[in-house]
DNA sequence: TTAGTGACTGCAT
DNA sequence: CATGCAGCCACTA
């Protein structure tokens, strides 16, 4: 453990909540963003964490590179997710999965040293 | 500090 | 084209 055990996590956090209406990630891009691109697992977890902690982030704007929603058995959070997307007009197909080229969220700011 | 875990991802079968 | 497998990283006990 470091002394600082906030620094991730509160940088996916604030960059998730930067995610506008109608827009989506991923959760390797988030960990880009972040610091870390290769910490898309955590950056999961940390969104599963969400929502015990009760963080106020979009957190289901977040899915996974295909541009589908990674369950792994919460199928009902799933459900609850994509009913989310599809209010927000994200178009999900039969495969339940969207076209991330069309709703991709790009930031505009730089989030890494600079 | 060590070990275990998972809402991921890209490459190989 | 659909599965399987092995890295990778941060968090928790």
């Amino acid at each position: 453990m470091s002394k600082k055990d906030g620094d991730f996590s509160d940088r996916v956090y604030w960059i998730v909540s930067q995610i506008p209406f109608g827009c989506v990630s991923t959760y390797g891009q988030i960990a880009t963003y972040a610091g870390s691109a290769r910490a898309a697992r955590a950056v999961g977890n940390l969104m599963r964490q969400s929502l015990k902690n009760g963080q106020e982030v979009p957190w289901h704007r977040v899915i996974n590179s295909r541009g589908g929603i990674s369950s792994k058995g919460d199928t009902e959070r799933a459900e609850l997710q994509r009913r989310l997307l599809t209010a927000e007009g994200v178009e999900f197909g039969a495969n339940q999965c969207c076209e991330l080229d069309r709703f991709r969220w790009t930031p505009q700011e730089v989030f890494w040293d600079g």
